[in-house]
DNA sequence: TTTAAGCTTCAGCTTTGCTTCATTCCACCG
DNA sequence: CGGTGGAATGAAGCAAAGCTGAAGCTTAAA
């Protein structure tokens, strides 16, 4: 799960990303409502929190654009002022939720995760394919009845691989879904990470689970067949 | 533990929060209705304690608007009047308890830790993680026969984690739950605060109760296990 | 006013995970 | 049934996260 923030604070920018990072989502932020429009049109976010006061570009001004891309993220704002009509402009604006300064953290992240599991292609909170287990909730994976640790990494991969079973998944795309701006370049990270989850995943079992589509990437399936 | 207590009255508030805060609950005092609504809101608090006579907003009001946003803390009212339709009116507006000024503060205590029990966390009054108990009447903590001498923080943030046994809390969590205010940014206060309940609770025993999770925060856990 | 206890910050040190790189392996091609 | 390029693998450097001791600060007690 990848969540872009727009905010200019870093105090503030600093504390949310913590806590969203120790749930591990891929947090990218970004300080200027320019820079983040790019961001918006160049990577495949979950989810944009949105702070109202930008430089730059003002928040509502950003809102607008990203939703003339027809683009259908869910984006959560952030304000200072909380009356009705700022509510009004915020939901014709295309916002899908919001929360007023201050806030506590536990609140964002509630939100967070309703409007996670509301897209597209969350409806439960527990991912399975074969007897392999992903509970969102609380991160635990397990195997049959053998519990999983994983690593922040492995965990949103595995994550990544089991929200679209039985689908060849590039290794572009697994890089843009779950590793964060910190990127760049050419790199085998992904042949890697694959290799460190099936030691911890398929090691050991008769069914392997993660297979390798030769020129194309990986996919993961729970049943037999070639 | 924290409370929310809504009172102008200097010497009052100054009085009640000593006496709360020597009971090791984490005591946030607000003067006026606006105010302390928003903190309501804000923050996570397992008390309110409302003055009644309350400049910016009556305590009705106050009251009337914290249960509309379908609120459940406890809320124990402070009145002046002692007669039957005020206290019928109270209940009415979502009051679950009330005492009238002038009370002892021994009474006000004993109605502080029943609201406190019956709230929804709290079911029991001991909590036990293997061999580690803590008795929450008495704020006595022991590991086997031995008695440990806690802090006052020291205890809150144990207390937090024997509530949520076998989960992994995030620093961002524990902050909010175990200090008052929210802490500005980053900070390592958590990491420290552990250190010292570790060399409390776990230095010199075979199993570790304490656990780390790399990237994401700590947990506490009876079992062995991995 | 002095003293002590507890709270918080900070810096350096250790551990762990992240990422790169070089080498080896293997599937698929002719 | 070799050859070739993509994939697997192990190892190693690096960077981030967590640990820890100590010192400064605040508050309460004597």
């Amino acid at each position: 799960m990848r969540i872009l923030m727009l905010e200019d604070e870093p105090k503030l920018s600093a504390f949310v990303k913590r806590g969203l990072v120790a749930e591990r989502y891929a947090v990218d932020v970004i300080s200027d409502g320019l820079g983040g429009l790019e961001y918006a049109e160049t990577f495949p976010y979950d989810l944009i929190i949105l702070d109202l006061m930008l430089p730059g570009l003002s928040g509502e001004e950003f809102l607008m654009r990203v939703r003339r891309r027809n683009s259908f993220v869910p984006v959560l704002v952030l304000t200072a002022r909380d009356t009705v009509q700022e509510k009004v402009k915020l939901f014709d604006l295309g916002a899908d939720d919001y929360l007023t300064k201050p806030f506590a953290f536990a609140e964002l992240m509630v939100r967070v995760k309703a409007l996670l599991r509301r897209g597209p292609v969350n409806r439960s909170s527990t991912l399975r394919v074969g007897d392999l287990e992903l509970d969102r909730l609380t991160q635990q994976v397990k195997r049959g009845s053998r519990r999983i640790d994983l690593t922040a990494k492995e965990y949103s991969l595995l994550e990544y691989l089991m929200q679209n079973p039985e689908r060849v998944l590039s290794r572009n795309m697994i890089i843009e879904h779950v590793w964060d701006q910190s990127f760049d370049g050419i790199t085998n990270i992904v042949d890697v990470y694959v290799r460190h989850l099936r030691s911890k995943v398929d090691d050991g079992f008769n069914l392997k689970l993660i297979r390798t589509i030769r020129g194309t990437g990986y996919m993961i399936r729970g049943t037999q067949e070639a």
